[in-house]
DNA sequence: TTGAGGTATGTGGTATACCACAAGAGAAAA
DNA sequence: TTTTCTCTTGTGGTATACCACATACCTCAA
């Protein structure tokens, strides 16, 4: 055996560019943005030396950030990572249904017998976290049911266009998302889903996903002022 | 009264790097990409002398057209402008349709009898272009229906998510939209959907612009095959 | 004390120089 | 003639230097 055998390319066309990029939005993601404390601001400088290169590759991540709207770039003032407001939120909670409702229409159409069997199983065996009130469990179960439907549309712009939507909810799910009569409700929803797929009904799987995504949005609609209150009310008594 | 009066603010925070991207978005729309001898090389340096500038703010720009898919980067390669496969085209055809059907549900609530009027009033003004076979005319006009509907719906990220789809499908719509019996059907399918919103039907409306958003799929897909071999004939030839 | 104006500093914006890699042209060897 | 190798050229990638502007602070006069 040659050692040629041995070495796989390295990872080919790898840029620093794409690196920060990845790196970054994994970084905005993983903050606290609602918290009254965050800290918003991303500075150049810093963020290229922390990661020992050159602010090149990172205000080119930064300008793909920018158009995913996921910073603002402000000419001479800074770099802010973009907060979502109420009606933002909701606009997306909505958009994701539309996805998701023709994504389970064509999944009536698309997806094998199999497949279904495999969704009921996944489905199944995470009610029991919901039962346990197990939230974080549960949440990020739940996620991976919706994405699931997403895939069996066989439309795959479909899923990409509500991957970039589920980006922007992750954040907020943290401080929205979760209580145990929700959790309980959505594995209802989700089992009848599963049945309106396995029986091919497409209207019937069609409206069930849009309903089940749109008692989120009344849900994030009601509490969302809440937690407002609740973030402003921490910031002034820090 | 003072001069500050007179004084409007200098466009403010006018970048070259957004001022690029727009310059070259609208340029590459422009482009006839899917021709045999469309050129689909972007010379960074080249771009740089042409607009005077350096390649920098260009990068930047290149680095969002390629976040928003209009471009491929292809390190030490070069810049290629994106041209869509048919399933893509396809794709994006039904994530349109998710996204208007919702709009049209939406729009039985949210618009007022004094929307409707006007978008009967539009597409009422509009049909003669059809029967005129004016296809070019229809077709813009035929764009500015779906956004109306959009625009009703109350939702922007809706419009705003299906506009960035507009745009990949004004290139195609050139090459494939626009033949005289399809622009007689859209009248009737537009007629039909404004009579569901009127009627504040939202199933209707909903299941009426779906389907009318399919139709245009299920062209697509027979008639693109007939385009790409147009396409390779005519490069054969040359 | 208070306000206006100047100044120091920090930000993103831009230009430029140089790098590594890819690709083709050309020369040299078979 | 064919093949291989080298070298030239051109691409995007990166680092760096410098710019204009925004901001906060500081000074100094009223």
């Amino acid at each position: 055996m040659s050692i040629g055998d041995k070495l796989r390319p390295i990872s080919e066309s790898f840029t620093l560019k794409d690196h920060t990029f990845t790196l970054l939005r994994a970084a905005i993601l993983d903050m606290d943005i609602y918290g009254p404390e965050a800290d918003l601001r991303l500075d150049e400088r810093k963020l290229a030396e922390s990661l020992g290169i050159s602010r090149t590759p990172i205000r080119e991540a930064l300008a793909r950030l920018a158009q995913e709207n996921l910073v603002q770039i402000v000419p001479r003032k800074g770099v802010f990572v973009c907060r979502k407001t109420r009606e933002e939120i909701l606009e997306m909670v909505v958009t994701w249904a539309a996805l998701e409702s023709m994504a389970a229409r064509l999944a009536t159409v698309h997806a094998t017998d199999a497949d279904l069997v495999a969704l009921r199983k996944f489905a199944m065996k995470h009610s029991s976290d919901a039962v346990r009130a197990d939230i974080e469990e549960y949440s990020e179960a739940n996620i991976k049911f919706h994405q699931f439907i997403l895939k069996l549309s066989g439309c795959a712009l479909l899923g990409e266009t509500a991957e970039s939507l589920f980006i922007h909810m992750r954040a907020i799910r943290r401080r929205a998302m979760g209580e145990s009569d929700r959790a309980q409700r959505s594995v209802v929803d989700h089992m009848e889903i599963i049945e309106a797929l396995v029986a091919r009904d497409a209207d019937l799987a069609s409206s069930r996903v849009r309903e089940h995504t749109m008692r989120l949005h009344a849900h994030v609609s009601k509490t969302w002022a809440r937690l407002e209150i609740l973030g402003a009310a921490k910031s002034a008594t820090t």
